[in-house]
DNA sequence: CTGAAAGCGCTTACAG
DNA sequence: CTGAAAGCGCTTACAG
């Protein structure tokens, strides 16, 4: 790999000539300029980013934690993260966690030291103090997801307008008994979406009906284990809200399994979709959470809050995106 | 953050004493060792990577280049390729290409200046020469689930026996008129895939039924409009085998729409199944790659490269995993 | 057993 | 308009 000494001796220039012409940081002669780019040419030259990054202090680099890729809507997030980081000049580190502390423990401090100059994380919640620490030591932080810091940017959806209109929409349907199917309560995508589920059952004078099963939540077999439960429970369940799009492929699987009729015996609401729910044989009714979009979004937060200048950094900001009930076979 | 020099000064000794403590590469006295780790935990020191890394010439990172992670195998992959670098002390940077080759080139120039020691990728074939120059110019690289170089090492499934085992399988259940929804034939497991195809379809004295779609090729409805195509042009046709998992996806709703049962009329066989076929309601019949071991296992051949010292590299493995046929409803 | 020095490849005041 | 020098935070021969 050819270095900038490299060039600056085949150009008869010094090196820090060089770095001038190549970076645009000052007037260098036109002929000048010329030999050097030439010389660059020749010996496809490349600057060396870790070079770059030790003398600037930065590395054009992000950190994305998050608990898993597949089947969720985390990998819609993390292309969307990397594609307008990719536009901005930044590269993306990833860490999946399976929403191990230990291993979320890990990611971040190794992150911290001198990997990148900022981190999006979709935290397990176990963490928090560490992560407010890294985002006080100066380096950026940004949540997505899973909203669990005040003084830290976020870009979430709307969980507690998810569970409410699905209630509701559900009861508009004429479904009295509706079932949810959800995760841990400390996870505020969880809650969320109860909260805005409780509230509606409040509204509509109707029971709660929840259940829960031992297996990892964001799984088809939860949402298997669940919807069983919930049918040998209350034999007049009409409705189930799942949290997200896997749980919901569990259920209809149950009740496939169990000769119940979607949606003409049990309808069935996706919380959380990502471009699954349309997919399947008795597609899915969910919402839509625009997941692509909001990995951009937070990148160009982070960024933005990467290159302001110490001394007035933006305060942080917290965008909620709405979802979009998309009505499909299974209500 | 803490550097070397504040340790030092604290414990009254030099840098390199430090250093030496640090990574115990010479003996320090017990003493001078004990005061310098106090100094350590007193100012929480962290080393900074990417010092450290422009010294030493290494990263410990690793670039990780795929079409995309969304509903395909290679989020799997990339969920293996990321535990087991973790394990090994090494991040991964991770770029989506969409099947552009701008988009790649653009990736592979970047990763190739300093931010990482090795990269693994599954290519868009449009770049095998930089590739190759990235190869020779010292820089480790190993490919993943697309074989395109012979002198680059790879792990991949065994695609062509996929076509074969599933083709076979179909003609052992009685199908006659089997049609092959696959991909462009420029890469290699479509193309293998097709080649295992048409063997078993030549010893069975079958007829090759395939289409195509002007959609992207690894998509829902790629699946679905070819699955209709097929069935237009072949009313007698009794299986359809589907290259991935979500065309499979595509092509059981296009027979839920047109009335026509599975496995009864039509059977259905995904040739890249990962973890998606038994979440159906009618759960489909795939060939299982075992994607996530295979991100495992490039990683650890990634390093091995990267860790031999420049003279005595290891010569390219080429590594073949065999897949899985799992019978499920669809057959 | 430990210090002083050089150097990894860059950028950036400081002179001129 | 350009060169010489310092320095980012480390590691590693080289002395002693």
């Amino acid at each position: 790999m050819a270095t900038l000494k490299d060039v600056a001796k085949l150009a008869c220039v010094d090196v820090s000539t060089v770095s001038r012409a190549l970076n645009n940081t000052s007037y260098v002669h036109p002929e000048t300029k010329a030999r050097i780019l030439a010389a660059v040419k020749e010996l496809s030259y490349q600057p060396n980013v870790l070079a770059q990054g030790l003398r600037q202090g930065k590395r054009h680099t992000i950190g994305v934690v998050v608990p898993r890729l597949h089947l969720t809507v985390f990998a819609e997030i993390t292309q969307g993260i990397e594609r307008a980081a990719r536009k901005l000049g930044y590269a993306i580190l990833i860490c999946t966690t399976e929403e191990d502390a230990k291993a979320e423990r890990e990611c971040l401090n190794r992150l911290r030291n001198g990997f990148v100059d900022g981190i999006i994380i979709a935290g397990t919640g176990a963490n928090n103090r560490l992560v407010r620490d890294i985002h006080s030591s100066g380096i950026a932080v940004a949540q997505v997801v899973r909203r669990q810091e005040r003084d830290i940017s976020s870009v979430v959806a709307d969980y507690e307008a998810c569970g409410y209109d699905a209630a509701k929409f559900l009861a508009s349907k004429g479904c009295r008994e509706i079932g949810l199917i959800n995760g841990p309560m400390h996870i505020a995508p969880y809650r969320g979406r109860y909260d805005g589920y409780r509230k509606a059952m409040a509204e509509l004078g109707l029971p709660e009906i929840s259940t829960t099963s031992l297996e990892a939540c964001n799984s088809f077999e939860y949402g298997y284990q669940c919807a069983n439960q919930l049918l040998d429970e209350n034999p007049e369940l009409d409705a189930i809200m799942a949290a997200v799009d896997v749980q919901g492929l569990g259920a209809m699987r149950a009740m496939k399994e169990r000769g119940v009729q979607v949606p003409e015996q049990v309808r069935l609401v996706s919380l959380t979709g990502h471009a699954v729910g349309s997919m399947l044989e008795t597609s899915m009714t969910s919402l839509e959470v625009p997941a692509y979009e909001m990995g951009e979004k937070v990148t160009r937060m982070i960024v933005e809050e990467i290159e302001s200048p110490s001394d007035r950094k933006p305060s942080p900001q917290h965008l909620v995106f709405p979802a979009a009930l998309v009505e499909r076979e299974s209500t």
